[in-house]
DNA sequence: CAGTTAATTAACCACTCTGGAAAGTACGAG
DNA sequence: CTCGTACTTTCCAGAGTGGTTAATTAACTG
């Protein structure tokens, strides 16, 4: 019964390859066509169509399609489910910070990554 | 900039498995031989062997070895490395990763040691 | 010593994943 | 309708994954 189980296999092998990972990092920043999202990168476009495919159907874009243009763009769900499935692990990370604890600090008095 | 980008990828390598997360979900409980981590699943001991091996080379489980068993402990590390990604979505994630956020640093500021 | 227990390693099989090249699709312009 | 643009799909090779059984290593036990 947990389809929620599968989706989250789906997007952790999808955030489980450097240019996705930096495909949704662009994607962060804005829309783009797939077109733009292959640029920075040295392999061909049916490449990144694929990676893209994989990225849709784990739920983590969205495509739009106006003219000849597939203009994509990132979706939040499944990186909260992400973070649902982390709050299992809660106490366990508390238990010993050394640097995510510093680095949450900072965010709060207002510094951005 | 990404902690460790091969550390990422191989981190979320391992948690792209039911059965990996099902380990690491019994292993926040407490340590486990590998025959112990076995016992629920309907697979055999070397398959499970494998998974553990995945879960070790992404830093998420150490073994330490007693006799002819092999304890395996898990390490948070890697979990703290996944939440530190995150944090570039902050502002698509809202309110579920501010929450987690917010726990982590509440729990520093009330855990003085 | 041989035997038992715990776990890994080896060998193998059936997929799946990722890449490139090439062909196909869809739309707008002329 | 034809051409160019922007992808997507198909086909293929090579690497990797997840599972099996059988063999191997390692440590304790009688």
């Amino acid at each position: 019964m947990p389809v929620r189980g599968d989706q989250l296999t789906a997007t952790f092998a999808a955030l489980a390859d450097p240019t996705r990972r930096a495909i949704l990092a662009r994607l962060a920043h804005g829309e783009a066509t797939v077109g733009q999202l292959a640029e920075p990168f040295d392999v061909t476009l049916p490449a990144i169509s694929k990676h893209v495919k994989v990225l849709q159907k784990a739920g983590l874009v969205e495509q739009t399609r106006q003219a000849q243009w597939r203009s994509c763009r990132l979706r939040p769900e499944p990186l909260r489910d992400v973070v649902t499935w982390m709050t299992q692990y809660r106490e366990f990370l508390g238990e010993s910070f050394d640097r995510l604890d510093r680095y949450l600090t900072d965010l709060q008095k207002g510094d951005r990554p």
